[in-house]
DNA sequence: ATTATCTATAGATCTATAGATAATGC
DNA sequence: ATTATCTATAGATCTATAGATAATGC
């Protein structure tokens, strides 16, 4: 029952993977262990070999989710015509807010992780400063404290509106908050200095 | 052990009160019936007597807590020059990010309602279509279509941003993101339509 | 020999129910 | 007599640990 230590590197992603994709969908603390050694194709008992508790898995799932939904972001970013309006596009859709399990994690676990002590938190800070960061490559280029005072207002922006279509059953409503946000956002995003 | 129909409703809303503050604490997961009982000051069996399920006791939370958070709104309202800057100023501020027992459930709980089935969602989406109304009711007086646009912009980038400012540990940051939110809802909220 | 994983389980906690208790309200 | 609350508990689930197992890696 013993793997090589290669395989055993791929089992511990495998195991992040599974935690990011369950905890995105029920919450931290809608999630056991067992669940997640299942998703991932083992059973829980190995867990702590991998991790020394719960609350270092969701540290880790975390980093790794806002990590891959970096990489993601700046792979479609670089293909597009207009990098922001795609973002946008794409971010402010039925699609992201239909399919929690791949959802963004400061959309369904921002308010969960605020409850968590220090260690779940400093990963959950780190990722939303990337994505931050992201947001100002992607604005028109005004000074840099204006650019990146904007940023923080498109970033919330952008969370708030997925956050909120996806707390109703009204698809319709849905369609209006995600709308009336990219209006917003574009508008805000690209008037002058 | 027993007391008068008068003081039985008023323990059922006591319980309502005590699950209002703890869920948004701990979220709906993170807080089990004995823990909302013992904070109402009773013992958990009697639970089942006023409530069927978990499920309805959730839905009844939000409801009422949806229902007080739009009451106190409106009297702050009520007194205000500026009810539109007294509302903003008031609710992206540090102080109602440090204060999660009291602070907004749409920001607190709307990742969790997202997660639940259809009474507890249609009682979130019910108090959410409220806030988008009060915020309607205090942008200045462009055409209906366009109004109500840009309130649910406005509720998206208010419930983004404290949700954002909650799920670091920097105060600092924080205040970065409710500032910028701050000008940036102005500057949306009061352009010529 | 080491160690990644598995089986089994301890101890805590959670939702819900059953039956007892004691005060209300007819 | 009715019923709001309490005590006690069933059954499920959750985090974490202990010891067994079997394949790796020296």
């Amino acid at each position: 029952m013993r793997v090589s230590k290669e395989e055993a590197a791929r089992n511990r992603e495998r195991v992040l993977e599974a935690a990011g994709r369950l905890f995105r969908k029920h919450g931290f603390d809608g999630v056991g262990i067992d669940a997640v050694m299942a998703e991932a194709g083992l059973t829980h008992g190995g867990f702590y070999k991998s991790f020394s508790s719960k609350e270092e898995l969701i540290a880790e799932a975390c980093r790794r989710a806002a990590g891959q939904a970096d990489e993601a972001w700046r792979a479609e970013e670089a293909q597009a015509e207009d990098p922001l309006a795609a973002f946008l596009g794409q971010y402010l859709s039925q699609a992201h807010c239909s399919d929690p399990g791949s959802a963004c994690l400061f959309v369904t676990l921002a308010a969960d992780a605020a409850r968590r002590d220090t260690p779940v938190r400093d990963a959950f800070a780190e990722g939303l400063c990337g994505f931050v960061t992201h947001i100002e490559s992607l604005l028109p280029k005004v000074p840099e404290a204006v650019r990146h005072e904007r940023a923080l207002a498109v970033a919330s922006a952008m969370i708030g509106a997925v956050t909120i279509a996806r707390a109703t059953n009204d698809p319709a409503f849905a369609e209006q908050v995600l709308s009336a946000a990219r209006s917003a956002i574009l508008a805000a995003a690209t008037r002058p200095a």
